[in-house]
DNA sequence: GCCAACGTTGGC
DNA sequence: GCCAACGTTGGC
């Protein structure tokens, strides 16, 4: 079992949208980044652990655990011309993108700013975690067991 | 709303 | 294969 961090726009889909979700669950489309495709394609497994994190708003910052339900399978959206995330390199027989299900765990009790994070990005628990550098723009990436300690202990 | 960082595209 | 131009991400 791997532990893994999502981020999301919480104006477009936040982890209240994935609690009031069928089933508390839905396809987390539109990840038009290889380095995040490669990682829901090949990596993540039924049962990993997910932070949500909430980007580009107020108070950036983890708020919830959601978990892997389904493993990577083709995100249909870039199939149709009408999505905004469509993309016309994909071919239904050739997949470009991926995606996985995820399901709502729990909220946190409050929010693990970005802000907290970055003035703890020294500890030794959060060592060579890309969220907290410079410029990071990986909107799926790969949490140690350590940090996924590290950071809930903060709740 | 600004803009730095960074990934992708396409001309050569 | 290089790299300038461009688009996007995402913090502030």
């Amino acid at each position: 079992m791997q532990y893994w961090l999502m981020k999301s726009e919480p104006d477009v889909f936040g982890i209240d949208d994935l609690a009031d979700c069928p089933n508390q669950t839905d396809h987390w489309d539109g990840v038009r980044n290889y380095q995040a495709r490669n990682m829901m394609r090949d990596q993540m497994q039924q049962g990993d652990q997910v932070l949500f994190y909430h980007s580009n708003t107020k108070v950036p910052g983890v708020v919830g655990i959601a978990e892997v339900v389904r493993e990577g399978y083709p995100d249909h959206t870039a199939f149709d011309p009408e999505d905004p995330h469509y993309d016309p390199k994909s071919d239904p027989d050739n997949p470009r993108w991926y995606m996985v299900d995820i399901r709502f765990v729990r909220k946190l009790d409050r929010t693990i700013s970005l802000t907290e994070l970055k003035e703890l990005k020294d500890r030794p628990e959060m060592a060579d975690m890309p969220l907290v550098r410079k410029g990071n723009r990986l909107s799926v990436m790969p949490v140690t067991p350590e940090q996924w300690q590290f950071i809930l202990g903060l709740e």
